[in-house]
DNA sequence: GCGTCCAGGTCTACC
DNA sequence: GGTAGACCTGGACGC
C-alpha cells in the first residue's frame, strides 16, 4: 500500500535525503540511482516495516509492502514527517539567507532540512558513534547495532535496537561485536539510563530550555561532547552552535581560507551574522556541491 | 604479515 | 577555565 504526503513548496527531497550522512546509515538505506529513501520504522510496539520514500509532484510517496491499520499508518505519516522534517518553517532562515550572494542558492535550492531518524534516541547513539572515529568506522557500529539487536520487518530488514534491547547487551558485546571501543560502556550507561526512566532525551525536541542550558544538558550523557551536543541540536532544531569537526574545518579552510587551517573564532565570526541560524548555514555553505543540479 | 604511527572527539586528572 | 594524556579502532605506511 502506498500514501502520500504533503509537502511545504520550499522542500527538497534530494537536498533533504543527501542532507548529511544519516541516510548511509542502517536502518536507512539511499539508492541515488532511483532517488530513494529506504527506512525501517517502527508503527507500533510490536510491528515494523519497510518504508520506501520518493518525491511526487508537491508529495512525498511512501510505500509499504504491509497492510496497515490506521493508527500504524498515522504513525507512519508522523515519523516520515518528522524524518524529513517536514513541518519546519524555513521562513526565517530564507529571508536571511537569501539577501546575500554567496547563500541565496540555499532558497532557491529548497536547502537546510536536516534528515533525522524516528527519535533522538538514535540520532543520539548515532552521534555518539561519530565521535572520535573515521565514517567506515561509524558505519561499521551502525550496522552491527541495527543488524545484531533491531527488530526485523516482513521482507527481513532490521530496524534500530530499542533502548531496552541495547540496555540488555553487556558492555563486552559492544566491545567485541560492536567494536564500539572505549564507547561500549557509553551507549550501555545511555540505553539504561533511558530504559530507567532517569533520561527522557525525546523531551529534548520540545524542551523549554534555552539553548545553552539544554546543550549542558545533553553535555551530561557520557560520550556526549562540545561536537555531539551542537550536532544533535541541529538535528532537534537549534542551529546555533557550528558542530565543527574535523571535516567541516578542512572544509571552511579549503573554501574560505585558501586551504590554510583557520582558527575555530574565525569559523564563528565568518557566520555569526546568521544568529541562532549560523549552524545551518555553515552547513548548507559547506555542503553546496553535494547536489549537482538542484531542481 | 607484522609492527608502528596517526587521526578522530571526549573524559578525567591536574594545574 | 585551560591543558595533557589516555581511550580505541582502522587505515596508511614501511619493512
Amino acid at each position: 500500500m502506498e500514501l502520500y504526503i504533503t509537502t511545504p513548496t520550499d522542500f527538497n527531497f534530494k537536498r533533504t535525503a543527501l542532507s548529511h550522512g544519516w541516510a548511509q546509515l542502517l536502518p536507512f538505506e539511499f539508492d541515488q540511482e532511483q532517488w530513494k529513501l529506504t527506512r525501517v520504522v517502527q508503527v507500533d510496539n510490536r510491528r515494523a516495516v519497510t518504508a520506501g520514500i520518493t518525491a511526487a509532484r508537491g508529495s512525498i510517496r511512501v510505500e509499504v509492502r504491509d497492510r496497515l491499520g490506521s493508527r500504524a499508518m498515522a504513525s507512519l505519516t508522523q515519523q516520515v514527517k518528522h524524518m524529513l522534517r517536514l513541518d519546519d518553517d524555513m521562513s526565517r532562515f530564507y529571508s536571511l539567507v537569501d539577501t546575500e550572494e554567496h547563500f541565496n542558492w540555499i532558497v532557491g535550492a529548497g536547502a537546510g532540512r536536516m534528515l533525522r531518524s524516528p527519535t533522538v534516541y538514535e540520532d543520539l547513539v548515532k552521534t555518539i558513534c561519530t565521535t572520535n572515529c573515521s565514517w567506515s568506522l561509524t558505519t561499521k557500529m551502525v550496522t552491527a547495532l541495527v543488524t545484531n539487536l533491531g527488530s526485523v520487518t516482513s521482507d527481513k530488514r532490521p530496524g534500530f535496537p530499542t533502548p531496552e534491547a541495547m540496555a540488555a547487551q553487556s558492555e563486552r558485546f559492544y566491545r567485541d561485536e560492536i567494536r564500539s571501543g572505549y564507547r561500549a560502556p557509553y551507549l550501555k550507561e545511555l540505553a539504561e539510563r533511558v530504559v530507567s526512566g532517569d533520561l527522557d532525551v525525546e523531551r529534548w525536541l520540545s524542551s523549554d530550555l534555552p539553548t545553552p542550558e539544554l546543550r549542558k544538558e545533553m553535555r551530561k550523557v557520557k560520550g556526549v561532547g562540545d561536537y555531539a551536543a551542537d550536532n544533535l541540536l541541529k538535528l532537534i532544531g537549534r542551529y546555533d552552535g557550528l558542530a565543527l569537526d574535523s571535516w567541516l574545518r578542512a572544509r571552511f579552510a579549503l573554501i574560505h581560507n585558501k586551504g590554510r587551517k583557520t582558527a575555530d573564532r574565525k569559523i564563528e565570526r565568518h557566520y555569526a551574522r546568521f544568529k541562532e541560524w549560523r549552524g545551518l548555514a555553515l552547513w548548507c555553505d559547506m555542503t553546496h556541491d553535494w547536489i549537482e543540479h538542484d531542481e
